[in-house]
DNA sequence: GTCTATAGCGGGATAGAC
DNA sequence: GTCTATCCCGCTATAGAC
């Protein structure tokens, strides 16, 4: 079974569970509390998954598999500076983490709830997002955009965006638009503009 | 109690505590983990704590008070300039979250497993560590150190900050005097050094 | 202050009828 | 595909002896 072809009522049932995993997080939410929110009894629940387990490596392989769809698209549409790449990129992780907000934020926040099995099939998603960021990030580095260690630069990078979903408020005046620009233009030297 | 007149036995066992919840997690250490990893059985555990959540307590007041303690202390020790400030926090954050590598985690990463009460009382100690960090900021952005918006700037360090412990290596090359160094001249606008 | 023993509960998961 | 009923386990916490 893959990401790419799930049945839609199995998509909605990853989404529900997804929101319950953000709340909650992983080892709170009970199977009871998934099937209640999907609106069957937790006996039913077995139809669709194997077990608990088999749920959170869904919702993580579609978090992931949204924020690499949407990056890869982001990175087509736009410029070709330097500077244009690294705001796509931003910008497309904020918004699978803050609007959608759901299944990329379980990816990120519960990876380490996988067991060894998962994780090793999931891996090969990962690091072709995470390849997509290090790419960008050398294009900036080469250009002069920004400047440091590639390794802690990238680091910084990600934790400034993935720290986001602790304080970030959908209903507050910032768009996820606001903080790419935002983040960019803190690392980028002024220098360099 | 408070964190300041603890028994030297309670205040190891906080310790080990910590340990466990950073590896594993609060809701996936069990009581019985915690007893074996203090040497004694579990039933004798309820002894120094009434219950789980307050020996979390007790290791979040712990790693808080100890940030508080370290960063009052390195910025009372460093020179008065902005970056200097700045780059004193930086050091003594990463310092209380990837050396003594504990308590301090916990704080971050299992506040939203507190009780209300638990939150409440803690909330203090909590509040008195960020308002350092604001002033810190503010001193930079008074200075034209650094530049952007006051809230977002600062929680975009201190996301950069935090996510360092889920990829740092101890063993590595790099000591988290490095990090904040490369942080900070990342944040500092290249046209005001 | 630590032990053994266990109560009591809620969790994940299964079986079989419909 | 969903239901009811239930098993079985491991968890937190307690009781009382030493």
């Amino acid at each position: 079974m893959n990401v790419v072809n799930e049945s839609p009522r199995r998509k909605e049932l990853i989404r529900q569970a997804a929101q319950l995993f953000v709340q909650e997080g992983f080892d709170r939410t009970t199977v009871r509390m998934l099937a209640h929110e999907m609106g069957i009894k937790s006996g039913s629940l077995f139809h669709h998954f194997r077990d608990k387990q088999e749920i959170l490596a869904a919702v993580i392989e579609e978090g992931t598999y949204n924020a690499l769809t949407l990056a890869r698209q982001a990175l087509a549409e736009c410029g070709d500076s330097p500077n244009e790449r690294l705001h796509a990129m931003a910008r497309a992780h904020l918004e699978t983490l803050l609007t959608d907000r759901n299944a990329h934020v379980v990816a990120l926040y519960e990876w380490r709830s996988l067991d060894a099995k998962a994780r090793e099939h999931l891996s090969h998603l990962r690091d072709a997002y995470e390849e997509l960021w290090e790419r960008v990030i050398d294009e900036a580095l080469a250009a002069g955009l920004i400047e440091g260690d590639r390794f802690l630069v990238s680091r910084f990078v990600m934790g400034a965006l993935n720290w986001t979903v602790r304080w970030y408020d959908p209903e507050g005046v910032h768009k996820p638009e606001d903080l790419a620009r935002e983040l960019v233009s803190m690392m980028v030297s002024s220098a360099a503009t």
